[in-house]
DNA sequence: CCCTTTGTTCTATTAGTTATAGAACAAACC
DNA sequence: GGTTTGTTCTATAACTAATAGAACAAAGGG
């Protein structure tokens, strides 16, 4: 998995990890079981402290994406998905969309371009060939 | 139109105020033309501070959604929409739809929720009916 | 059993953000 | 002329982001 953080950008660096992480995790990446860096092993990677690599895998950790346990380090945890979207995720979801629409972009477009994106994720995740 | 702020809430004060702005053009409650309150009377009505209230304004300046002069105060304007969607806005729906389906949210059943709230959108709006 | 690896916890510091506060300025309108 | 409105300035307190260093705790290997 090939991270890329720009240490001078507007978004905390923790942030872009852990949204890197999980676009990983939703691009069939990584998946069920695979190992993630140890903290000091990644921020060494990128020159940055240990404590921030943690800061995101504890957020990973308490939105259930990975397990952290000692000496077998970071673990990506498979997802259930018996619910669907939190009701603070559409929350979100809606001020987003509302953004696109309130720029005057047709809604059918916002939502091709959602489209397009959710496709791009089912492109590297495995699918059951007989 | 109706704003609700939450003093004690994770979201920053001025992001709220500016979300439920974006929220209310999209769904046509504002349109161009409309006014928007007095920075200094919208502060009065939720007992925060103007400058508050003038951050939030100046961001929706900045992105082109409403105009500010002095003793007209700030006017909503018509959105073009002749572009799509930004990159830095496909970043972010990138960003969030990946969340949901790291989840193990079906891909459709989000493309579902984001076509359920896009409707939402268009159910206020003025539709020219002959 | 010792030692290394790994996450966990603690204190501390610097820089930036959020929100408040007060004051003053500048233009537009009645 | 005075009121209304956005604009700009300084200042402050509380919080967040990132860095730094140190030490602890458990799990596993040689």
């Amino acid at each position: 998995m090939i991270l890329n953080v720009d240490l001078a950008g507007a978004v905390p660096i923790y942030q872009q990890i852990r949204d890197q992480i999980v676009e990983a995790i939703a691009h069939g990446e990584l998946v069920d079981g695979s190992s993630l860096p140890p903290t000091r092993t990644l921020a060494a990677d990128f020159g940055i402290n240990f404590h921030t690599v943690n800061k995101a895998y504890d957020l990973l950790r308490q939105e259930g994406l990975i397990r952290l346990n000692r000496k077998t380090g970071a673990v990506v945890t498979a997802a259930a998905g018996d619910q669907g979207p939190t009701a603070e995720w559409t929350a979100r979801a809606r001020t987003l969309l509302a953004e696109a629409v309130a720029r005057g972009i047709p809604a059918d477009d916002v939502l091709q371009t959602c489209r397009t994106l959710l496709d791009s994720f089912g492109a590297t995740q495995q699918e059951d060939m007989p």
